[in-house]
DNA sequence: AAATTCTTGCAACAGAGTTGCAAAATTAAT
DNA sequence: ATTAATTTTGCAACTCTGTTGCAAGAATTT
């Protein structure tokens, strides 16, 4: 993504283009896998405060530009949403993989998920789905 | 499960069946959803160490006595392990389903889970699929 | 140019989880 | 049965992730 088509989504989601923004969206545009609060300020090179990285977090994530994912030992890591568009909106599904020997998290397109039964009558509102193991690459090495 | 039976699996899995330990898995038998360090410490009257209470949770988890879930807010949780025997030792599948309105996360038997189709060729060790929503009874009132 | 709103940084806090160490309790050995 | 060795527990202190309140700065609006 250049920089002129993410301050356009930017403003588009009637957020004002600002340094840190730019910058985060932009390191997000480039990066294949999510990336946790702590990758985000080495990779800002501590230029910004710890909150402020936060709040950007959150409010990318509130206009949906970027989603959460909870790895297994429980932190938040942030994705790009490329979204394939929703056709059945009521339920918000994800794809994950996570690498046991580089830890970087992958977000899947969620188009071939089959549907799951569940044993009990429930009301299903979002389904993610998460992997663990080895990436393509590692596999390799 | 009664006393006895517990103090049985403790010692099957050369495990001392100390206070704690027999309270803990106890309290896991006689509850349907998973329970957090936190709401452990209230389960047992504030009676324990909050170190000692992590400690047995590690130890239990070890073991595959109990297994941990990471809600969508990064707590883990925790809940027996029932085991349905597992046919396929490979690859370790969950089922989870948290509710949104009370709070509480199901583990569910694996059995009925579809293939998943990753779009990259990965070697995947784990499963877990986890949906959120409203449950059975939180559904009726 | 002044007033309002938004954004950032700082300080301080809360909660989950971990580590080191010493005291207490169990188990093993003499 | 005493002593020695091992386990278990509790306490203190710490790390790490994330949050909140407030004030200073920057950008918008009137």
């Amino acid at each position: 993504m250049i920089e002129t088509e993410i301050v356009k989504n930017l403003k588009k989601s009637q957020i004002r283009p600002t340094n840190i923004r730019k910058e985060i969206l932009g390191i997000f545009s480039e990066t294949e896998f999510a990336l946790s609060h702590n990758d985000l300020e080495a990779l800002t090179g501590h230029k910004y405060d710890r909150v402020t990285i936060y709040r950007t977090l959150d409010l990318l994530c509130s206009k949906s530009i970027i989603h959460r994912v909870i790895d297994d030992t429980g932190i938040a890591k942030y994705s790009l949403t490329r979204n394939e568009p929703q056709e059945n909106i009521e339920i918000n599904k994800h794809l994950h993989f996570k690498c046991q020997k580089c830890g970087h998290t992958y977000c899947f397109s969620t188009i071939d998920l089959p549907e799951i039964n569940f044993p009990a009558q429930l009301k299903v509102t979002s389904l993610d789905v998460s992997a663990e193991g080895v990436c393509h690459n590692c596999l390799e090495s």
